[in-house]
DNA sequence: CTCCTGACCTGAGTGC
DNA sequence: TGCACTCAGGTCAGGA
């Protein structure tokens, strides 16, 4: 499910409710999800007080009183929910439940369990296996035409099997790798290292464009996403190509084309982009 | 290194 | 209704 724009909107619906807040009781219920949590996880956080959360790529980090730092990610189903009060009862998929001492509660779903937690030492961040091979954050000043020039050059790959790539560019998935390649007129199958010039000058613009669009819209609902509050991602009435096979483009009228790269599905306009 | 495939999971939708 | 099959917002491990 989340890309870069829902996680940072989890992100931000997170700050005001746990930042200063300790933790009152934690709720687990099994022991893994795509990997082995940490052992005694819930009885090493109940006490602790979150510091302000903040975000690497499709990662949430939750600083903690106690010099370590929760790791999440949302995996393809995960969401957070907050709730402002126990919640009458957990569903299915509720893996990780927060109490805190302020009475709220945020609750972590995540049924197909692609989703992770992890500790890890604050300040050793970048030295997490999952962290340490991360490319740049597209909205941070680091992510230029410049960089992008220097990370795609002699890529054979596709273009954009190279944007998905995390160790490249931290926080593009599907939906907005798209809608980028859409919005700088780039086909998704011309070759990386084949992005120069003009195309390789509207593509940082495109992606930080399309990025700072859907987090203002709260990001995508397709299916699972809903923001912590319950309300939906209203980006998806915004969406060019995703989803959009067969239909007119909007700029040209020309039936929008799927295509599989990489064992997934992408949509472009094979008229407007090149 | 780079690039590609399969694997991990559940649930929703489709077609017979 | 039921069953088989496909697909889904991610990404890691393993092999060529």
């Amino acid at each position: 499910m989340p890309e870069l724009p829902e996680v940072e909107t989890v992100r931000t619906a997170l700050e005001p409710v746990v930042t200063g807040q300790q933790i009152r009781s934690v709720r687990l219920t099994r022991g893994d999800l795509r990997w082995p949590l940490p052992e005694r996880l819930d009885e090493i956080l109940t006490g602790q007080i979150f510091g302000m959360p903040w975000r690497r790529g499709k990662y949430i980090l939750l600083p903690l009183s106690g010099q370590q730092t929760l790791l999440i990610h949302l995996g393809m189903s995960g969401a957070i929910r907050i709730y402002d009060n126990c919640p009458d009862s957990f569903g299915k998929h509720d893996h990780f439940s927060v109490e805190l001492a302020n009475n709220n509660w945020f609750v972590f779903s995540d049924p197909r369990r692609f989703g992770h937690l992890d500790l890890l030492q604050s300040g050793n961040e970048a030295a997490h296996p999952l962290l340490a091979a991360m490319g740049v954050e597209p909205l941070s000043n680091a992510f230029s035409r410049t960089y992008l020039d220097e990370v795609l050059a002699g890529r054979k790959q596709p273009i954009k099997t190279a944007l998905l790539d995390q160790r490249l560019i931290a926080g593009l998935g599907n939906i907005y790798v798209s809608e980028a390649l859409f919005k700088a007129g780039i086909s998704p199958r011309r070759q990386a290292g084949n992005v120069v010039g003009k195309r390789a000058q509207r593509l940082a613009p495109a992606i930080r464009n399309v990025l700072n669009a859907a987090i203002e819209q709260g990001g995508t609902s397709l299916r699972d996403h809903v923001q912590p509050g319950g309300e939906i991602g209203y980006f998806v009435q915004s969406l060019q190509v995703y989803g959009r096979g067969g239909e007119p483009c909007n700029s040209c009228s020309a039936p929008i084309k799927v295509i599989r790269q990489g064992g997934r599905s992408g949509f472009y306009c094979p008229n407007c982009q090149h």
